[in-house]
DNA sequence: CATGATGTGTACTAAGTAGTACATAGTCTA
DNA sequence: TAGACTATGTACTACTTAGTACACATCATG
């Protein structure tokens, strides 16, 4: 993991930063309760990314998705993993399937389930 | 976690053996590359299950699939994960759209991919 | 009847995860 | 120029993961 995820956080922050001087590393530390020091070190990369549970609320901070920062981390929502682990063969199937498959295939299926008649 | 990954295994396992007397605890750790004290721990639920390689190994030992070992045991194969991790967005609308759907549309979905003019 | 295989109990551990607590040093501003 | 706020450095730590090492009792059999 080369810290895009520390890296990707930080220039977030900074960003709402500019125009909300509440984007402190402090004060987002305090809102997502942690302690600041660590938020800094998350920042930088030299700790790991922090638990799912902070991310996610990192993420609502930060108006991200959280599956978009949990990837960043290595990681994937436990709630994502729940409906495999409910149907190993079938999802294990379905997403091997897609691997390979470019974006707009996958798209396509997303909508087609949508707002298909099923 | 009511242990049902080790009730699994043992079952699994013992019915292999009553044909093939290579199936016994010992032997199958040492094809696994573990102990038998911790074969026979994980059978019996007194040690949580063992590490995804180990999980993997032991499904092709005990020819089985290893999303659904690996899903009784609570975890998700790391090369789904990836797949998710690479395209968070499009893989996580598309999984919780499917969160609810019955195994006949998800499974038409797989057939429609596999054999289909993508 | 000893030799070998079997399953299991006990004791321990190295590495990773997910942080806290407090001190320090710079900056802004009233 | 003191007070408040900022980021960061240092030192720890509790908990979990994923096992090993070895001793022990039982059973079968050549």
């Amino acid at each position: 993991m080369t810290d895009t995820f520390g890296k990707y956080i930080r220039e977030r922050r900074e960003r709402l930063r500019a125009s909300d001087a509440s984007f402190s590393v402090r004060q987002v530390a305090q809102r997502i309760d942690v302690e600041p020091s660590f938020l800094s070190k998350v920042e930088r990369g030299e700790v790991a990314p922090p638990s799912e549970a902070k991310i996610v609320a990192l993420a609502g901070e930060l108006d991200d998705d959280p599956d978009v920062l949990l990837a960043l981390a290595g990681k994937v929502s436990s709630d994502l993993q729940e409906v495999i682990r409910r149907r190993p063969e079938l999802f294990g199937a379905l997403i091997r399937e897609l691997k390979d498959m470019p974006d707009r295939a996958v798209l396509r299926l997303v909508r087609e389930v949508r707002d298909g008649d099923w």
